[in-house]
DNA sequence: CCTATTTCAGTGTTACTGAGATCG
DNA sequence: CCGATCTCAGTATCACTGAAATAG
């Protein structure tokens, strides 16, 4: 998704999927930028996320909950395992598994994300008011959650 | 973008930035489909539309005014001109330049477009009442307007 | 046999970069 | 000589697909 332009394109510029596009491309620029100050991406945030809420899981699991693609779980945990924030170990009851848990130093990398992403979300809604951003996310939840259902 | 999950990752899931994404998926797909739908594209849509609203105008200045890469600009609108919808000529006052002009197909392709387009941004909204369309609408805007700004 | 998991290699899309040719 | 334009070729990224190897 590119941003640029001179002057707007009025008609386009109202329209809801426009806006929200332009608001997703500003938040994924600064989402981006801040992931690549700290040697990670977003695919390992939400890796390790869902590895404190689940605790050890598979890659499978992994997959399912994140709504990542499974090829795309192993690329991301290799990179994650080189840096010494996940490991890997065969599951003695299912040795087709890999059950992934988080070493303490990915504890502190997710400790640090959280404080990293929640910066990015006052500095995309920084012209909102708490009210506003409150509004705004409940008035996105109900879009997101009514595609979510019907497909 | 991804968009699935099986459970949400509550945490995750209340962030501004992955509300934004998940509306920017469903939206994106919806329009993708659409577009599909009419053998046009979204480039596609963003050229005819500024060509519309400037008149006949080089490539240059579309690609600044659509944020489309020159590149792109290139490739979308021989894909345009195979359909004859729009229709290239080189300046005469500067022949390095390509003036585009849209033709009479070109314009009732965009006005189809047109309203496909207005029901995407209908399906997409479904869940919100007019009132609360208007409301997002303004605090999108206000979003958006803010980092257009400040880079 | 059939299914599930992990892995690797490769595809398709979108945005972008670099370089060449033309022209002012 | 410099800068702008148009074009082609190729890169980077992200999501995904196909197929093999292993295991239940």
């Amino acid at each position: 998704m590119n941003t640029a332009d001179a002057e707007p394109l009025d008609r386009l510029h109202r329209l809801p999927t426009w806006l929200i596009s332009q608001a997703y491309a500003h938040g994924h620029r600064l989402l981006s930028d801040a992931f690549a100050a700290t040697g990670s991406r977003g695919y390992h945030y939400r890796l390790l996320t869902a590895l404190e809420q689940l605790g050890p899981a598979s890659q499978a699991e992994l997959g399912r909950r994140t709504g990542i693609d499974r090829s795309d779980v192993v690329a991301a945990l290799n990179e994650l395992a080189a840096e010494r924030l996940v490991e890997r170990a065969t599951d003695p009851d299912d040795r087709r598994r890999n059950i992934v848990t988080v070493t303490p130093d990915g504890v502190r990398r997710l400790e640090h994300l959280d404080t990293v992403v929640s910066g990015v979300q006052d500095e995309l809604l920084a012209p909102l008011s708490p009210a506003d951003r409150d509004r705004l996310v409940g008035l996105l939840a109900r879009v997101v959650e009514h595609h979510a259902k019907t497909g």
